[in-house]
DNA sequence: CCTTGACCTTCCGCTGACTGGAATCTTTAT
DNA sequence: ATAAAGATTCCAGTCAGCGGAAGGTCAAGG
């Protein structure tokens, strides 16, 4: 398929996955007439890629989790283990979103939603206990 | 307290947090000697950045978020919106890092972590189904 | 056949979010 | 007094793209 329905299947623009491509994420097939050509694994592999990136690993992160699925030069001991220290980061990322979610729960629960703007937690923290040192 | 204090508490670099300011994201007093001084508050505002930075939250995005503590002159109604909303993309970056993890874990089972790389999922995924469109 | 429009190509430059380094000042320690 | 650590500003570079120009390709319609 072109890039333009792999861009729409995988959520990413067809700029950044030209880009991909030039910084060698993931290159794609040639069509006759120059064209770009992706198969569906290359999509899963986009797709894996938008995903990634939007949960803030950066592209050379994500280049390690792409060798996950398609390096087959690797050994599988050391693909286990940066499969192992990305689980313990993703893991890590889980507690802190959940973290931020709570925080924004209590404070969607404690604002009234009215006129008046006094969210306790707004006070609590606005309070300008300057620290020594 | 100073800038590598308030840099060491909420995880963010000198630099990162200076340029924050430049941005107008959070301000800091400055002390006789011209140095930045941070309160406990702006640290808590600076780890909150950190965090949501961190999960691929924009700078922009921040900047609502940060509102959200700190906006006295906007309406509880409105920040309630804004809120619900946030919290709406956080459940869906919670989904995808949890499926994300799970695709990790299943790679993680299925390769044997000895030297022959025969992990299944990479046979699956690494096959050329080329599509039609 | 020719044109129109959608889609593709490369290239070039811009933005956003930092990061590194130089040059200079302040504070602290020896 | 001097040296080291940490602060300041400013300027330049990097990373991860985005927008647009100039041009090639394909399917549909007149």
């Amino acid at each position: 398929m072109n890039i333009g329905a792999a861009a729409e299947k995988s959520g990413l623009s067809a700029k950044t996955i030209r880009y991909y491509e030039d910084i060698g994420l993931l290159q794609a097939d040639r069509a006759g007439n120059g064209y770009r050509d992706y198969s569906m694994s290359d999509v899963h592999r986009l797709r894996f890629l938008q995903r990634s990136r939007s949960l803030g690993f950066s592209v050379e992160e994500c280049r390690q989790l792409l060798s996950l699925y398609s390096d087959k030069d690797r050994e599988s001991a050391s693909v286990k283990a940066i499969a192992k220290a990305k689980l313990a980061e993703i893991d890590r990322k889980l507690a802190e979103l959940t973290e931020l979610r709570d925080t924004l729960r209590v404070l969607v629960r404690s604002c009234h939603g009215d006129k008046r703007p006094d969210c306790p937690i707004l006070e609590g923290l606005g309070g300008k206990d300057r620290a020594a040192a």
